[in-house]
RNA sequence: GGAGGGGUACUCAAGCGGCCAACGAGGGCAGACUGUAAAUCUGCUGGCUAACGCCUACGUAGGUUCGAAUCCUACCCCCUCCA
């Protein structure tokens, strides 16, 4: 065994949830290493959602430690089964997408997926290339291989059809492309969500059954938003997008409770698991958890926003929000108000820091608005024009107002 | 095809002729406290209006009534059981 491979293998299995089956695993990663061949590491995004989000970096991340132990990492696009969409479990139907839209978010994967993948051991795939080949005969064939009573073995479906939930019937074929493309793309290993545990395995009964050696299959978490609590995702609003910008990306990541930040850091960071254990050791030692939450927030900004960008993050946010200083780049807004003055919650709403006088009114009662730095508690308050001033909602509304003579 | 149950605000969920812009919980926002933390406490959480007040909302469309989320009719959608 080659020197240092336990701790290839720790960064491997680092935060991963289950390996299926684990010492095959290790077999066939120590008999990689010990004949220099690359295995082939498949990971299968659905490009059904274009606002990706740190969530889905997770399968990257895991997918850039097994590069880095020199293995073959194929970025499998699933444009031909995001037209089925995976059964979510949701009670909801779910559209299907038009080709164009998953081309489209397909792109949207490519453009990010670098940031974080070793091009040179990454193989871009789209399994409508195999898939729309097999035909009806082939899908027949297909479905022949599985029954109803082990579908009905995965969670999501059990649970559905115990509470009468509906399951339409295109949703057993999902499972069985998706293991049908580890057939197409011989995978070695196959990673996916905790969600994903079964379709992975019938991957590997898929490829049991045409002959091949059956893919090990790695799980990794579902990652928690900054709630802490549910899954990360844009409707639930605790999501981290991968376009925010700079500044937001790191203020999101400043408001996390301390103990998700050290999941953060186990399940984000590029950090070594030993440098990990001696930033928790500092802080048992007493230093400032706030001071390990900015370094985890500069090393995210810095990936998705290049060299430099993590840096000035954090200064822009010391000066807002440590030092009180007004943030960059507050938005200036002009309006025109008639000599006698415009009510203040009107100039909020115009100058779109609430979304409606009566919100604008509500913010006023409870303390939140500043008028160029001053609690302002009177919401007869009228601005007069010829007036430029400094408003403020909140801790992180701003906007800069010019008001204009009629 | 038959019988029954149900569709309420961002979500869940009460209400079942007037006191309902709609109990409660969650979420969100704001204030206090802080490390922009988290936890906790407090308040707010349809629109218009300076305000009295007005308007729009309880699956959709009509109807009964002085008055309807609440009653009636039709339609749409979901679920259960039977075939």
């Amino acid at each position: 065994m080659t020197p240092g491979f336990e701790e290839t293998l720790a960064e491997i299995e680092r935060g991963s949830d289950e390996i299926i089956p684990h010492e095959e695993l290790r077999a066939r990663l120590a008999a990689a290493a010990r004949d220099g061949r690359r295995l082939r590491i498949k990971a299968g995004f659905d490009p059904t959602a274009k606002d990706l989000h740190l969530g889905h970096t997770l399968l990257l991340n895991k997918m850039r430690a097994y590069q880095a132990a020199g293995h073959e990492a194929i970025f499998l696009i699933g444009d031909f089964t995001g037209m089925i969409g995976d059964p979510t479990g949701k009670n909801e139907t779910r559209k299907p997408l038009t080709r164009e839209q998953v081309l489209d978010n397909a792109d949207t994967y490519k453009q990010q997926v670098f940031k974080i993948l070793d091009p040179e051991r990454t193989t871009i795939a789209f399994n409508s290339r195999w898939l729309d080949q097999l035909g009806t005969e082939g899908l027949v064939r297909l479905t022949a291989q599985h029954t109803v009573a082990r579908m009905l073995e995965r969670d999501d479906f059990s649970k559905r059809y115990r509470d009468g939930q509906p399951i339409a019937i295109h949703e057993f074929l999902y499972p069985l492309l998706q293991g049908y493309d580890s057939v197409a793309l011989k995978a070695d290993v196959e990673l996916g969500g905790t969600d994903q545990k079964f379709n992975l395995l019938v991957g590997r009964h898929l490829q049991h059954v045409y002959g091949q050696k059956p893919q090990c299959i790695m799980t990794v978490p579902i990652l928690e938003g900054l709630d802490g609590v549910n899954k990360m995702s844009k409707s639930l609003g605790n999501y981290v997008a991968l376009n925010d910008p700079p500044q937001e990306m790191f203020g999101k990541i400043m408001s996390v409770s301390d103990a998700l930040m050290w999941r953060y850091y186990d399940l984000l960071s590029f950090k070594s698991l030993a440098a990990i254990a001696a930033l928790r050791q500092s802080v048992r030692e007493g230093a400032n958890p706030r001071d390990v939450k900015m370094a985890l927030g500069a090393e995210i900004v810095e990936r998705f926003h290049g060299a430099g960008s993590g840096e000035q993050a954090r200064a822009a946010f010391i000066a807002q929000f440590s030092q009180g200083n007004l943030p960059e780049n507050i938005p200036e807004i002009t309006l025109a108000a008639p000599p006698e003055g415009l009510p203040l919650a009107r100039v909020l709403k115009e100058s779109g820091l609430v979304a409606s006088n009566g919100e604008g009114n509500r913010m006023i009662e409870q303390k939140a608005v500043r008028v160029d730095g001053q609690r302002v508690e009177d919401r007869a308050l009228l601005l007069l024009p010829g007036r430029t001033c400094l408003l403020q909602v909140g801790p992180r509304r701003y906007a800069r107002v010019v008001l204009k003579a009629l």
